[in-house]
RNA sequence: GGGCCGGUAGUCUAGUGGUUAUGACGCUGCCCUUACGAGGCAGAGGUCCCCGGUUCGAAUCCGGGCCGGCCCACCA
C-alpha cells in the first residue's frame, strides 16, 4: 500500500502508543520457551515529574529492549517506583506542615501514603508517551507487573533478606561513631555524603602550657567542641614546637588537661600549626582517635544539641554553641584573631545538613570481609563501557567500616525484630509476611530465651538502599517462584547512572552475593549525564531543568528518541540536551517518509532472478550496514548505528541511489527491459524494508506505521535483518564514493553552468569501471555520448 | 593529591594510521528536478589545543604540557 500521507506528523503517534497499551502489546510471557532477556530498571522516585535524563536513559532501555525481542528473546522489561524514605517524607512535612517526630508515627505514615496517592502513575505518563515498552502499565505482582517499593510484597522481600542474613549471622548492631544528620534525625551512609563549600571562621584560641605557663595559639573551625578535646599536635618537623613535646596543653574555658604530642597529620602550614584534636569534627579526628586509641568524648546529641559534656553550652544548638563559646573566649581576651574562609564540609545529600559524628546503636551488615568477593564479581560482569567498571573498584577500595543499614525513620521497610521487655533478646520472625513491629505483636506469645510475654517492637527501618537493592531479585520473584528464579537469575542487565554506582549497583552486587552466591548480573550498562542547552548539570536551584514532556509536546516522542539515539555515546560521555539538534532529528524523520512514500509508489515484488549491478552495489552497502548495526546494537551501542543509518539512508541511498534509479523504476518509456525494472524495484524495498526493521528499536511509532502500511506487518514482531551472506561478498568494480563522485561531478558541471539538471551532456568521459552501470548514468544524467578513459570529464551541450 | 573523560568551522558534533576530514544549526547563492519547499542543490568557513616521538605517512598511536568537565580522597 502507498503511504498517503506527505509527512510524519506527531499526532499519527498517539492512536499507536494507545493501541500497544490497550493490546497489553509488550506482556511478558511466564512460560515463554524462548531465553528470557531480563532488564532491572531503576525505579525512579514518584515525588518529581520524570526528567529529561530519566527520560533519555529509559528511551536506550527501550531501544535495548525492543532490539532484543527482534532477536528472539523474551523481554522482561518492567517499571518500577521508588516510593520508600525521606524524600516523600520531607514532601509530607511541607505540604501538611507537619513534624514527623512531632505526630504520631501512625498519622505521619498516613499522610505520606495521602501524598503518594496523589503522585500516583502521573510520572510514568512521560514513558508512555516515550512510547517506552514495558511489559505493563498496571501496579500488580506478575513478573512485568508495575511494581512500587512500598508495596506489601516488596516490603516483604526487603524484610526476608534480612532475616536470611540475621540467619546467616551477617547482621549484628553495634553503638560507633557514624554520619548523622541532624535534620534527617539518622544515621546515614558513607555513600550518601556529598561536600560543599561553606563559610565558616577560622579561629586562633589560646590555650596556655601546664609546666611552663605560657600561651599556644590553636586554629579551629570548631569551638564548640573545645571541650571534646583529647590531645594537641604539631607536626614532628616543625621547629617552632618541638620543646613542647610531652607537655601539657590547658584547654580554655573548661580547663581539661590534654598531652601535647607530634603527629604528621598536623600540617605546618595550616593555622599556627598546632591542632587539637577533637572528637568529632570530621574524618580526620576519628581515624586519629582510632589510631591513638582515644576515648572520645560526644558532645552533641541526636538533636544536634550541645549535651551535658558541653557544660555551659548544654542544649544549644551547634551553631548557636558556636557563636556563644566565640563571645565567651572573646570577653576573655582568649581568641588572637578570626580569619573568614571557606571550608569544604560533609553534608547529607537528601538535606543539605551539615554531618555530624555521634555514636549510635545502629544496625550494621558485614561487607568488610567481602570485598574480594564483590571484586571478583565485578570480573565477572560486562560493563558497557568497561571503564566504568572502574567507579565500583574505586569504591570498593574505599569502603572502611561494614554497611550501617537502620534508619531512624518512619516511612520505609520497617526492621522486622521485637525485643523482649525483660530481658532484650532480639526476636527476628519467620519469613513469609509483612511486619510492623511498631504497631504489632510478634507472631510468638513468649520470649524465646526468658518466656517473657512482654514485647518491644524495633522501630528503625531499613536504609533505603537496603530495599533498592533487592530490584532484581524482585523482578525474577526470588522467593515467590523459585523456579522462575533459579531459571532466570542472574538478570540479564542492570542499566544505571554513573552516580549511583556506589550505592545502587554496588549494594545489589553486595547483597545478592550474599543470598544467593552470584553475580546479580550479566551486562552492566552505565549511562553519564544529559546537561543543559550550555554543558551545565540540571538542578531545581539552577531553574534550567528542561521537562521531557515538553519536549515531546513539541516535536513528538520520535525525535526525541532518534535524537537519544544519535546524539553521542552515554556511555561514554554527558550530552547537552539542544532543541536544535532534536529538531534536526525530526528532519531525519521527514526524510525517512518521504523514501518510504516514493518507495511505496511500486508494490513489492518478488527477487528477480538478475539484479543490475547498480542494484548489487545498494544491496551490498545495505548488508554491511546489517552487519555492523546488528553488532553494535548487540553490545549496547545505538549512536554509531544511528549515525551510520542516518548517512546511508540520507547520503547514499536517497542522494544518489535514488536519483539514479527512478527512471529506471518508472520505466515510462520502456528504456529497460522488465526484468533492469524488477531489479530496480526489488532493491528499492529491500532497502526499504531492511532499514525499516533496523530502525525499529530506536523509532518505533513511524516504523511501526511505515511497514504496517506498505508490508501490512507489525515491524516489532519481525525478526531483526539478518546478512545476505552472497550479497556482501559481491565483487562489484564500483564503489560508493565511485557512484557519488561520479554524479556530484557531473550535478556541478550543470549548476555552474546555470542548466537544468535535466539538460543534456554531449560528452561524458570517465573510468572504465563504470561500464557496468552505464545505463543507468546515461539515463539518469542524460547523457549523449560515453567515453572510457582515465578521470571523469563532462562536455554540455551548447 | 589520585582517577576517568574531553579539546575537530561562529556554535555543536561524527570519524578513521593513508587522496580532498562527517554531519547539524547559522551564513551566501540557486532551484516549483513527477518522494520530500518544515525541501533539494551548490558554496563560503578548519594551524582537527600545543610541543615532541613512533611511522613512508599522525587529527588518529605514544610521551609531555595547557585548558575544560566529572568522580574520589583531603582540607584544624
Amino acid at each position: 500500500m502507498k503511504l498517503k500521507e506527505k509527512r510524519w506528523k506527531k499526532e499519527f503517534e498517539e492512536e499507536i502508543r494507545r493501541m500497544w497499551r490497550e493490546k497489553n502489546e509488550y506482556r511478558f510471557d511466564e512460560n515463554t520457551k524462548k531465553p528470557v532477556f531480563s532488564i532491572d530498571t531503576p525505579p525512579p522516585y514518584v515525588n518529581a515529574p520524570v526528567h529529561i535524563g530519566q527520560a533519555t536513559t529509559y528511551v536506550l532501555m527501550d531501544m535495548f529492549a525492543r532490539f532484543r525481542r527482534m532477536i528472539g528473546y523474551e523481554v522482561l522489561f518492567p517499571l518500577g517506583l521508588d516510593r520508600n524514605g525521606l524524600p516523600i517524607e520531607v514532601a509530607a512535612e511541607r505540604k501538611f506542615g507537619v513534624k514527623m517526630n512531632e505526630v504520631s508515627r501512625e498519622r505521619f505514615v498516613e499522610l505520606c501514603k495521602k501524598l503518594l496517592e496523589e503522585y500516583s502513575m502521573k510520572s510514568t505518563e512521560t514513558f508512555y508517551i516515550a512510547g517506552i515498552s514495558f511489559n505493563s502499565w498496571e501496579i500488580g505482582t506478575r513478573a512485568g507487573d508495575v511494581y512500587l517499593t512500598d508495596m506489601p510484597e516488596y516490603r516483604k522481600l526487603t524484610q526476608e533478606t534480612f532475616i536470611d542474613l540475621w540467619n546467616k549471622g551477617l547482621i549484628y548492631e553495634d553503638v560507633r561513631i557514624n554520619n548523622y544528620c541532624p535534620g534527617c534525625r539518622t544515621t546515614i551512609a558513607d555513600a550518601e555524603i556529598e561536600y560543599d563549600e561553606r563559610p565558616t571562621v577560622f579561629n586562633y584560641v589560646k590555650f596556655k602550657v601546664k609546666e611552663t605557663g605560657e600561651d599556644i595559639v590553636i586554629a579551629t573551625t570548631r569551638p564548640e567542641l573545645l571541650c571534646t578535646c583529647k590531645m594537641v599536635v604539631f607536626n614532628p618537623s616543625d621547629e617552632r614546637y618541638k620543646h613542647l613535646n610531652g607537655k601539657t596543653a590547658i584547654v580554655p574555658l573548661y580547663n581539661i588537661e590534654v598531652p601535647i604530642r607530634p603527629h604528621p597529620i598536623a600540617k605546618p602550614e595550616m593555622g599556627t600549626g598546632l591542632e587539637m584534636m577533637c572528637s568529632f569534627g570530621d574524618t580526620r579526628d576519628i581515624q586519629f582517635f582510632r589510631e591513638m586509641d582515644l576515648q572520645p568524648v560526644i558532645a552533641i546529641d541526636q538533636n544536634g544539641k550541645m549535651n551535658k559534656h558541653a557544660g555551659f553550652l548544654e542544649g544549644l544548638e551547634v551553631l548557636e554553641a558556636r557563636e556563644k563559646i566565640v563571645e565567651m573566649l572573646k570577653e576573655k581576651g582568649m581568641i588572637v584573631k578570626q580569619e573568614k574562609m571557606m571550608h569544604r564540609i560533609p553534608i547529607c545529600e537528601r538535606s543539605k545538613d551539615a554531618i555530624e559524628f555521634i555514636a549510635m546503636p545502629e544496625y550494621y551488615l558485614k561487607q568488610m570481609e567481602f570485598k574480594d568477593k564483590i571484586r571478583a564479581i565485578a570480573d565477572k560482569m560486562n560493563f558497557y563501557s568497561p571503564k566504568s567498571k572502574q567507579i565500583l573498584l574505586d569504591w570498593i577500595d574505599s569502603i572502611k567500616i561494614d554497611w550501617a543499614i537502620s534508619r531512624r525513620r518512619y516511612y520505609a521497610t520497617e526492621i522486622p525484630v521485637w525485643y523482649c521487655k525483660k530481658c532484650n533478646h532480639p526476636y527476628v520472625p519467620p519469613k513469609g509476611k509483612y511486619y510492623q513491629p511498631w504497631r504489632e505483636r510478634p507472631p510468638i506469645e513468649r520470649c524465646p530465651k526468658c518466656g517473657h510475654k512482654e514485647f518491644r517492637g524495633e522501630e528503625r527501618v531499613f536504609d533505603t538502599w537496603f530495599d533498592s537493592s533487592i530490584t532484581p531479585l524482585f523482578i525474577l520473584k526470588y522467593s515467590r517462584d523459585n523456579n522462575f528464579f533459579e531459571k532466570h537469575f542472574p538478570c540479564t542487565l542492570r542499566p544505571q547512572g554513573k552516580e549511583i554506582v556506589r550505592t545502587w549497583l554496588y549494594y545489589t552486587l553486595l547483597k545478592c552475593y550474599l543470598l544467593t552466591n552470584k553475580q546479580a548480573f550479566r551486562d552492566v550498562w552505565i549511562n553519564y549525564h544529559i546537561l543543559d542547552e550550555k554543558g551545565k548539570k540540571m538542578s531545581k536551584s539552577l531553574g534550567n531543568i528542561i521537562d521531557p514532556q515538553k519536549v515531546m509536546e513539541r516535536y513528538g516522542a520520535e525525535p526525541f528518541r532518534f535524537w537519544a539515539a544519535i546524539e553521542g555515546n552515554l556511555e561514554k560521555t554527558d550530552f547537552k540536551c539542544s532543541f536544535n539538534r532534536i529538531e534536526g532529528a525530526s528532519k531525519f524523520l521527514t526524510k525517512y517518509w518521504n523514501i518510504a512514500r516514493f518507495v511505496s509508489l511500486f508494490d513489492p515484488i518478488k527477487k528477480p532472478k538478475h539484479l543490475t549491478e547498480l542494484d548489487k552495489w545498494v544491496i551490498k552497502e545495505l548488508n554491511m550496514l546489517i552487519k555492523y548495526t546488528r553488532e553494535r546494537y548487540e553490545r549496547y551501542d545505538f549512536h554509531g548505528p544511528a549515525v551510520k543509518i542516518k548517512h546511508f539512508l540520507w547520503e547514499v541511498f536517497a542522494s544518489h541511489y535514488i536519483e539514479m534509479v527512478k527512471n529506471r523504476a518508472y520505466n515510462q518509456d520502456n528504456k529497460f527491459s522488465k526484468e533492469e525494472q524488477e531489479s530496480a524495484i526489488y532493491a528499492l524495498h529491500e532497502v526499504l524494508e531492511k532499514v525499516t526493521r533496523m530502525l525499529a528499536p530506536i523509532i518505533p511509532f513511524i516504523t511501526y506505521r511505515i511497514y504496517k502500511d506498505i508490508y501490512g506487518k507489525n515491524v516489532h514482531k519481525m525478526q531483526f535483518p539478518s546478512i545476505d551472506k552472497f550479497a556482501i561478498k559481491e565483487e562489484l568494480s564500483i564503489s560508493s564514493n565511485d557512484i557519488i563522485a561520479l554524479n556530484s561531478a557531473i550535478w556541478k558541471v550543470k549548476k555552474d553552468a546555470g542548466m537544468s539538471l535535466k539538460s543534456k551532456v554531449r560528452l561524458l568521459t570517465l573510468p572504465v569501471k563504470f561500464k557496468p552501470i552505464e545505463k543507468d548514468i546515461i539515463f539518469t544524467h542524460n547523457i549523449e555520448k560515453i567515453e572510457y578513459k582515465e578521470g571523469i570529464s563532462v562536455k554540455l551541450e551548447q
